[in-house]
DNA sequence: ATTTTGTGTAAACATTAGGTTAACATGGAA
DNA sequence: TTCCATGTTAACCTAATGTTTACACAAAAT
């Protein structure tokens, strides 16, 4: 199963070396966007809610050791990968980059082809998801194979992305999935749908199952619970 | 740190290398073992299940990529953390390595203060898929990936603002936060509230709370103590 | 080809929880 | 006392979500 594109964050005051960034990692198949400060990353960061996070450490505007302690001291920064770039193989700066809470550290000169694979030994941890496995949250069964639900052995059919919505969901019982992860999770980052949307499939879910599972964490999203 | 201690295996034919690394790590509280070349790696692997894997990418009797590889290929070391260890920064054998399935790379000479928090940089994001970035704080336990918190096992329930302004105040427990910090860090530097709203929120999260863990300290700030 | 059925999305509207304010209370320090 | 900073309360307003309906589109059935 393809996953949908990763968002890839990079911040940096130097263009060139955002373009060249950029360049290598679209073409790899991420999703890339820029900011070109300390304040802008922060920015973007909030709109976007990307995968990962490239910082420059010497950035103008909030270096980017400050953007990463600013994002990580919120909750829904905590999954969010960060990588820094530094100039200098400074130690004592490269010491502090990963108690802040980064998870990786590459020195300019930057090899994009270095980068690239380090993007990508990030991902692979990350990923090692669950997949394709039968759910049992207490009366309730999620069969992805069989594209099923059943409560108490009741079957209940639900439609495709109802089913990928509550499998979602249920695949990390408790953990409040952001709307936009949900977006890019089901629908993917390139398509755009109506801020309704969500809400309507939700409703259809919670309407089918009967039972009250699925809670709304107002201005962060959803979550699934027993 | 809690939990049982972690089992790290070095591998390296230098002696004075295993040596320093072994002490630093140690040193960490870490369980440290040691192989001196690619099959003894392998073999003590085995025994052992360590949690990460320290291997040199020269080593007799199997490279430390090839030791990788054949690991890699068992299911039981599929989530087994690998940093590699080279005297080059050959850029070529970086990108195999990594992409072999190695976790982090790091250039010799080395640095035993930047091996050690690479390591630590490591397991916190190994971890943190599970418990790491739940604050847990006497009785108190916030997590931030189900935004929950509990008292004594009791579950509470905060609203956004109040659990991002609860969660920045116990993610460094004593240390006073400015108003000025609070609000940029919650609201953002353009946003601007009130002076009362700050403390109408800090008095939602105490009366929720029940307990008396937010300290004010007058003319400064709030701090979170126990 | 035509109808039927089901799904996904949008748009319009209702509803509510969350956030903010404003007005007043308290309490300590000079 | 008089200030000043913070606590308290309740009313208010808005953004976020819930709900319903309608429609486009595709797949399946006729």
């Amino acid at each position: 199963m393809e996953g949908k594109p990763k968002k890839i964050l990079i911040a940096d005051d130097e263009p060139d070396i955002l373009e060249i960034i950029s360049y290598n990692l679209s073409r790899e198949g991420f999703e890339v966007y820029t900011a070109k400060d300390g304040n802008e990353a922060i920015e973007r960061a909030k709109q976007l809610h990307p995968d990962l996070i490239i910082l420059d450490i010497m950035m103008p505007r909030k270096t980017g050791v400050e953007v990463c302690e600013i994002l990580r001291s919120q909750p829904m920064f905590q999954d969010t990968l960060i990588i820094f770039l530094t100039a200098m193989s400074d130690e004592a700066s490269q010491i502090k980059g990963l108690e802040t809470g980064a998870d990786d550290y590459v020195n300019k000169p930057i090899s994009p082809k270095v980068l690239v694979s380090r993007v990508h030994a990030l991902f692979r941890r990350v990923n090692n998801n669950e997949t394709g496995k039968t759910l049992k949250l207490g009366n309730i069964q999620i069969d992805p194979v069989k594209f099923m639900v059943s409560i108490d052995g009741q079957e209940i059919v639900l439609a495709k992305k109802e089913f990928e919505l509550l499998y979602l969901l249920a695949s990390r019982p408790g953990r409040v999935f952001l709307r936009n992860e949900i977006l890019s999770q089901i629908w993917g980052n390139d398509v755009i749908v109506g801020d309704r949307t969500i809400d309507v499939h939700i409703r259809k879910v919670r309407q089918k199952l009967g039972v009250d599972c699925i809670t709304t964490v107002k201005g962060v999203g959803y979550k699934f619970d027993i």
